[in-house]
RNA sequence: GGUCUAUUAGCUCAGUUGGGAGAGCGACAGGGUGACAACCUGUAGGUCAUUGGUUCAAGUCCAAUAUAGGCCACCA
């Protein structure tokens, strides 16, 4: 006989079904017109990057989506990458080089740096997608892609020619974010600000004419070497005197003009603020209205430059303690406020950065803003849950031109070209002959490249071939859904919907799917700081792929974080140890000695009530989990499946089926054979998106369609099940009902009555409505209460009084134990049954007394609650009589 | 300052158009029963944060409040 082994342990097939279905071309997904196409691209993780929990839970969801629409019919395609993470990796490789060799990366120069970080990439890049085969992903490897790939930077270069010609990418001296100890601009979205313990310090910057002048405060005393303003409200009755006239920039001697402008608010502070261009993005646009000059007093260390006088050279943070304690001895301070500041800080390396004035290429934002937000407004793409959509939107209704030019070498290079005569600039795929101005050959590359979010944006359509029309992206574009954690809704999101507009005129997905972060056991975010961080590879050691994945999709919700804990991810994989073991048992039963299959037939005659049952309970989960997955809501479908193979097939159908597979009836045998196999089969295929290994390891355990073979007989390529509507098997349904009413009743009175497990019981069930259905379902009683006889008697039969008794709906239950009746306990308990049943009662004719119930609520609950109210009152009426009886 | 989320059993969390409160873990009691001790059977445990409102009906919708957290923001 062939079974599956004795004990589920995931080690011995994960990777090698793995291996078969990527062998045999299950992920590959082709253009084929007959089929509607469902994409996924995957976000791409760097490849500076070591798959983390969050990647596992990411990719999950990918996997249980595709996986699904692949079994629904759709040519399913999720596409695998990697991103070249261009600051990410440029810090990581000069580290490396520098622990190697001791060299600092400008020593290597260009070439040589590059050099070293494409043999990095080749050694380490492709490590986590190797990982991302442990989860089980089952993306189409063969069309793997990376950020920096040939076409990717065709795709690059094509965007930003494109860009340009519009004039929606130019080049600017303007502020922007600078991080000192990357040396390289940032855009808006790379700083992260954060409150933090400072002071506001208030100086009197003293009138030319000699008058008291104008005090005010600043939480960066360091920026004032360039102050080039005072500026106060022009309604600001205290200052409209000053306004016109200048004052004296203290110790530097320097004379500044005071100006009015609305940017200052007369309540707050003293009112008047000091402008500083060059340091401080509100101040760079008073400037710019008032066309004011700009003085930088800082290099792009962070130190302080000629402007500073005697403190050039030293850091800005130096610079400002003794700055401070100069212009207090000068008796120029005023005082000091202790304040809460907010801090903008690189979110790589998370220095302070600094409001720099910079030569930089933007993208100018506001056109290829409208289609995105529009995109959103209409409804063309939904954001999983809703309220993300709300974030978008914020964020891209105030957005601001983008900085994309970083001073770094890892990434795309700027396909812009300088005139080395004239200083014409050309932008072009590639380098000019000679320059179109001036005809001179020497042209120079720019230095900079590409900001790393800028080839992101690109991958739903650059991964499909784009700029090139490819019958890829003709299909297989726009993308169905995106799969992304709502920390990167304003890096990535944002800028790929514009993208897409812009380069395909449409939305480059329907839906994005926000799910949340995986935070440890405390609650606390995974990070590699705080050395909290879970690694997925050792968990699936430890339990396997499927168990982790179960755990990391159920009992979340959409959008929302989750906890990892080792006993979910235990009980995941009991989970799947139960499924194993039941499968064990059907497909134990499904075969003869000699491993040949026993005959199994379909025939809806001789279907027993718990057949019809089980494929009423099996039809109704089909359409649940269905409708489920539509809505994204994985979570609840992966429960459902939970329960259906657990509680339903497990503890009920096998129990009940028992009786008959171990009887003679042969004709029996063969329907309970298909309908065990039949059920189980469909279970399988709905839990497989959510732990495909074990499934389609059981799957080929069990007797398969011989018109299929090699990978397309596996389960993976299997349909989904479809819901028939058609199907009501509700009468036997009820029966099954009534034995488990009964089963239930007679277990719990065993328990209580403390009558031994293995002890044989008889039992009287006392009642008019439900004989038939007794006497259709009493094996099942029999055998799973452990009944040896069940008398059947009508209503007005009187129970005997050294019984222990039960109510359940419609009949009586009496389990007549003279040895073990504690008549004190039998009726405490049957006390407390009553008052349950009472407040049922109450609570039911409160409702029904209540003429705004039956005359407004719909009128099929208006009659549910009727039949209630006399189930209960029957029920109740039951129990006071027997313990009138008992007493 | 704006905005979003969370508050449900001892713990971690589900609860989908409003219609009798659920799971897993833990606790307690019992059990080697023809796949399963990674199991089975039974039991206990909750004014669904608070206060109002809408409704015949609110864990679910609305408004405030409290507590915790997130995101955004140019307050000198």
């Amino acid at each position: 006989m062939k079974n599956l082994a004795k004990t589920y342990n995931p080690k011995d097939f994960e990777d090698r079904i793995y291996e078969t279905w990527e062998s045999g071309g299950a992920f590959d997904a082709e253009v084929d017109k007959d089929k509607k196409p469902f994409t996924i691209v995957m976000p791409p993780p760097n490849i500076t990057g070591q798959l983390h929990m969050g990647h596992a839970l990411d990719q999950t969801l990918q996997d249980v989506l595709t996986r699904w629409r692949r079994m629904q019919g759709y040519s399913a395609l999720w596409l695998p990458g990697s991103d070249h993470a261009s600051i990410a990796t440029e810090v990581k490789v000069a580290n490396e080089l520098r622990e190697k060799t001791g060299k600092d990366k400008r020593e290597f120069g260009r070439e040589e740096f590059l050099k070293h970080a494409w043999a990095w990439k080749e050694e380490y890049g492709g490590r986590i997608t190797k990982q991302c085969r442990k989860l089980g992903d089952s993306c189409d490897w063969k069309r793997e892609r990376f950020t920096m790939d040939e076409t990717c930077n065709k795709a690059v270069v094509k965007f930003f020619i494109n860009l340009y010609e519009k004039g929606w990418i130019y080049k600017g001296n303007r502020l922007i974010n600078w991080c000192p100890d990357c040396k390289t601009s940032l855009s808006d979205a790379e700083v992260e600000h954060e409150d933090e313990h400072g002071k506001y310090w208030y100086f009197r910057y003293p009138a030319a004419d000699g008058g008291e002048g104008i005090t005010v405060a600043t939480s960066r005393p360091e920026t004032m070497f360039g102050d080039i303003a005072i500026a106060v409200h022009p309604s600001d009755e205290r200052y409209k005197d000053l306004v016109g006239k200048t004052v004296i920039l203290p110790i530097v001697e320097r004379e500044i003009p005071v100006i009015a402008d609305e940017y200052p608010d007369p309540e707050k502070g003293t009112g008047a603020v000091k402008i500083t261009p060059a340091h401080d993005p509100n101040d760079f646009e008073v400037g710019q209205r008032h066309d004011l000059e700009i003085i930088s007093c800082m290099n792009d260390d962070a130190t302080m430059n000629e402007y500073a006088g005697k403190y050039e050279g030293m850091d800005r943070y130096e610079c400002r303690k003794a700055w401070v304690a100069d212009l207090d001895a000068a008796g120029f301070l005023v005082k000091t406020e202790d304040m809460e500041i907010p801090v903008g800080r690189c979110y790589r390396c998370h220095s302070a950065v600094e409001p720099m004035m910079s030569d930089q290429w933007f993208v100018k934002m506001d056109e290829l803003a409208k289609p995105a937000i529009n995109a959103v407004e209409s409804g063309r793409m939904k954001f999983v849950p809703e309220r993300f959509s709300k974030v978008y939107l914020n964020w891209l209704y105030d957005i601001r031109d983008w900085c994309i030019s970083r001073q770094l070498w890892w990434g795309h290079r700027i396909p812009a070209y300088y005139c080395d005569e004239c200083g014409e600039i050309v932008v072009a795929d590639h380098m000019p002959d000679k320059c179109p101005k001036c005809g001179c050959t020497h042209l120079t590359q720019d230095e900079d490249v590409l900001d790393t979010w800028f080839s992101s944006a690109l991958w739903p359509f650059s991964t499909l071939g784009w700029p090139e029309k490819t019958a890829d992206l003709d299909y297989f574009y726009p993308n169905n859904v995106l799969v992304t954690g709502y920390d990167i809704i304003f890096f990535w999101v944002v800028r790929m919907v514009f993208s897409g507009y812009e380069c395909m005129g449409d939305a480059p997905y329907d839906y994005v799917f926000v799910h949340g972060l995986v935070r440890d056991e405390q609650g606390r975010k995974m990070s590699k700081s705080l050395g909290n961080g879970v690694d997925p590879l050792e968990s699936i050691d430890q339990y396997g792929a499927d168990a982790l994945r179960f755990m990391l999709c159920t009992g979340i919700s959409p959008g929302n974080d989750t906890r990892y804990i080792p006993k979910r991810i235990e009980a995941a994989r009991n989970f799947a140890n139960k499924l194993w073991n039941a499968s064990r048992f059907t497909i134990m039963n499904l075969q003869a000695e000699d491993g040949s299959w026993l005959p199994m037939e379909f025939n809806e005659s001789a279907l027993k009530d718990e057949d019809k049952w089980i494929l009423q309970v099996a039809n109704e989960g089909v359409k649940y989990i269905t409708e489920q997955m539509e809505k994204f809501e994985l979570g609840l479908a992966g429960q459902r499946v939970y329960e259906l193979i657990w509680d339903y097939y497990c503890d009920w159908y096998i129990e009940m089926v028992k009786g008959r597979l171990y009887g003679d009836d042969e004709a029996d045998k063969k329907v309970a054979r298909y309908v065990l196999t039949k059920v189980l089969k469909d279970f399988l295929k709905l839990l497989h998106p959510f732990m495909p290994f074990i499934t389609e390891e059981i799957w080929g355990f069990l007797p398969q369609d011989s018109s299929k073979s090699g990978v397309d007989a596996m389960l993976i390529k299997a349909d989904w099940p479809v819901y028939e509507p058609s199907m009501n098997y509700s009468d036997s349904a009820k029966k099954i009902q009534v034995a488990m009413d009964i089963i239930k009743a007679v277990r719990n009175i065993r328990a209580e009555a403390e009558a031994a497990p293995s002890r044989k019981l008889n039992i009287i069930v006392k009642t008019d409505v439900h004989t038939s259905a007794i006497e259709a379902v009493s094996s099942h009683i029999k055998n799973l209460a452990n009944v040896t006889n069940i008398e059947l008697k009508g209503g007005d039969f009187a129970l005997p009084d050294d019984a222990m008794t039960a109510v359940i709906d419609g009949a009586e239950i009496a389990v007549p134990l003279d040895d073990l009746v504690d008549k004190e306990a039998e009726i405490e308990r049957l006390t407390k049954e009553k008052a349950k049943l009472e407040s049922e009662v109450e609570r039911v004719e409160k409702k029904l007394a209540n003429k705004g119930f039956t005359d407004k609520a719909p009128a099929h609950l208006v009659e549910e609650e009727r039949a209630k109210g006399e189930k209960y009152k029957e029920m109740l009426a039951n129990v006071v009589a027997r313990l009138e009886s008992l007493k």
